[in-house]
DNA sequence: GTCTATAAGTCGATAGAC
DNA sequence: GTCTATCGACTTATAGAC
């Protein structure tokens, strides 16, 4: 019999985890309804699992967030973290390809492992990230390597890169990528990934060829 | 006396229009909390008028919200038309920084005569363009020609552009400076324009040489 | 066009059983 | 670790006064 037959099961329950439980609906309404927009009831309804149940696992809805982003966040991340290290250490010339793949890459594989969440995922980090939401703060600042593997990337990529230019040419071309990754589900816009089909290799090549000659061409003289 | 010191001011008001303060607060509201998480009480509440009022002239939640998309969205969207269409017919060869600067102008402007409000309003666009929210989808459906204008200004400035490539173009350019502009209020990123500093004509030149250089490069072979 | 008053539901938080 | 039960505050929605 499955859940929601009317009312909700009761007791305690022990096939499957309650904090991956959480999490999976939490990623799911945060990404449909804004983070906001979800209370603890709705979240554990969804859940099928205790209000109360929640609140002991995470606190409060900012912990639930919390826990959302780190969960697939934190792989994500220190892909990101090596791949930038390539580019820096690389032997060769390292081109600007290279660089936006190491930026585009992780979350790809993010997808192509958890099509659905990782989609869900992305979104919700979408809209974070214009937000000051004090999580998302956190999660940002408390990456203290991240500012100077960029600097370094950027700089071994666009030899003549100034310095403040690198956190604006960083900034245009990793949402220029997560937008569209975001409005991957969204027909006629085109996505580099669509959820059944998997990867569209020559959607994706569109998205990095687009990034590479932007931010060679964004240092030219006018 | 100002208004907030306790308790609600009552009775009708004749000073100020009451549409506009409620749509100013919308806005603020919106941008800051989401959409979703705004209440039409909490609403009122800031806007210092009673709920039922907001309910007498939007209806509901959704309806303020469709209101607060048209207001700047309206104006905004007319000049891209007109400046897409300068692009199509065009008596030389219009480059991809001409079309590039008729989608980022309006917005530029929009920030120019309204720098707070313009700001959240473009916040509340970014956040809704990954959603699939029905004001939304109504809003964009709405625009029958734009598809069309938007394929003939790409053809003319990239001669052998793919038909099924705009809508792809057209999205990483349109939100890798949406992405930027909606951050603008956020230190260290760096941004086209500072609330109350102006345009800033350095950055606006390095986004639109991003972007046209992202057009002209994604279609070279790879 | 704007208000008060009210009915029925939902919220976060917490105390305490097992 | 998970549950039930319950608090006051908040919510939408509606009926009706002015």
């Amino acid at each position: 019999m499955p859940a929601h037959s009317g009312t909700r099961r009761t007791g305690p329950r022990s096939d499957v985890d309650v904090r991956t439980l959480v999490l999976d609906t939490a990623e799911r309404l945060f990404a449909e309804h804004g983070h906001g927009a979800v209370s603890i009831r709705q979240l554990a309804r969804d859940a099928d699992v205790a209000p109360t149940a929640v609140a002991y696992h995470f606190d409060d809805r900012d912990g639930v967030l919390r826990a959302v982003l780190v969960r697939r966040g934190q792989e994500a991340m220190l892909r990101v973290h090596a791949r930038l290290a390539d580019v820096v250490g690389a032997p060769g010339t390292p081109t600007a390809n290279d660089l936006v793949r190491a930026l585009l890459d992780p979350y790809l594989e993010l997808l192509a492992r958890s099509p659905v969440g990782g989609l869900r995922w992305l979104k919700l980090m979408y809209v974070l990230a214009t937000s000051d939401h004090p999580v998302w703060r956190q999660a940002v600042s408390s990456d203290a390597e991240l500012p100077g593997l960029y600097r370094g990337a950027f700089a071994r990529v666009l030899p003549d890169v100034p310095a403040d230019a690198v956190p604006r040419l960083a900034n245009l071309t990793v949402y220029s990528m997560l937008g569209v990754l975001a409005r991957a589900d969204q027909p006629g816009f085109g996505s580099p990934w669509t959820p059944g089909a998997g990867v569209d290799e020559e959607f994706v090549d569109l998205v990095v060829r687009f990034g590479s000659a932007g931010l060679l061409g964004a240092l030219e003289a006018t």
